[in-house]
DNA sequence: CAACCGCCCTGGGAGC
DNA sequence: TGCTCCCAGGGCGGTT
């Protein structure tokens, strides 16, 4: 599924094929997404300005207004030459002057295409309640401190809350947390500021590291696999439950927060000493 | 406001 | 082989 790395790498694919291009027209196959597709007509010839990411929404920028297209969690977005026949689940095609044509593919339909007319998409309801950018100098342990005072809430779900920081899904809230030696439900608010500082690093490095690997794939994505280099990386708990841990070689367990599967190493990953 | 839960949807794997 | 069942996932929106 797309998480921020898998976003920015269709967004870096995108950009050379669509930035500086005008949208000719579009094909809407089925606009049943999450929310029913936004492509208003005066979006036609406009040239697009700005191929930009903010959290996991890619963002089309033109003069009248920006297109947002959210992948869901299987969704993606693709350059290909016009007149490309059609599958299975591709909704959406937004035509350009190049004669290239943007495609959106998504199964399960957790997508979304949204319209935010004017110059300032962050305007949009989807976007304007989003917290930093994992990959900005906003995001530190300083920030996940400040902003975890008082909450009760499981660690895991707290930097899986878009509202807190964007971009970090199930896998690598995962892997951030074993990397940082700390149990998913711990309380978010009894975590002392140096395991922050330990546990925001530990975000970014995984981050870092899954864009570099999408980039792999990126020489390659204008062609027919559009595999995610990142699902090639190794894993040290996300659905590793009852296998050895890579460090210590403990079971690893698998545990239920917030209605989302959590693996951890009962041994290398702490709950103690926060109080 | 914080926390929680239901829901949207389909492919894929397990079990029979 | 084919059926059914269940799970995965982001994140909005409504309820407690």
């Amino acid at each position: 599924m797309p998480e921020l790395p898998e976003v920015e790498t269709t967004r870096r694919g995108i950009e050379p094929h669509v930035l500086g291009q005008s949208i000719t027209d579009w094909t809407v196959r089925n606009p049943r997404l999450r929310w029913p597709v936004e492509i208003p007509a005066q979006l036609q010839n406009q040239t697009v300005t700005a191929v930009q990411r903010r959290g996991k929404y890619i963002l089309l920028s033109t003069a009248v207004g920006t297109l947002l297209v959210h992948l869901g969690m299987s969704g993606s977005l693709r350059i290909l030459e016009q007149g490309a026949q059609a599958g299975k689940h591709d909704h959406v095609d937004i035509h350009f002057s190049n004669h290239k044509l943007l495609r959106l593919n998504d199964p399960r339909r957790f997508g979304c295409v949204m319209f935010q007319a004017g110059s300032n998409p962050i305007k949009h309801t989807l976007l304007k309640n989003l917290g930093v950018e994992p990959l900005s100098n906003e995001f530190s342990g300083e920030h996940l401190f400040a902003q975890s005072r008082n909450r009760r809430v499981a660690v895991k779900n707290f930097i899986m809350d878009s509202k807190v920081v964007v971009g970090v899904g199930n896998i690598y809230a995962a892997e951030a947390l074993f990397s940082a030696g700390l149990r998913p439900r711990v309380a978010a608010g009894r975590i002392p500021r140096r395991v922050y500082d330990r546990l925001a690093q530990a975000i970014v490095e995984i981050l870092l590291r899954a864009v570099r690997a999408g980039g792999t794939t990126l020489r390659d994505f204008v062609g027919a696999d559009g595999n995610p280099g990142y699902f090639a990386q190794t894993l040290n708990v996300y659905g590793r439950q009852g296998q050895a841990c890579r460090t210590c070689s403990t079971t690893l367990k698998l545990q239920i927060v917030g209605q989302r599967s959590s693996v951890y190493c009962p041994k290398c990953q702490t709950s103690q000493g926060f109080s």
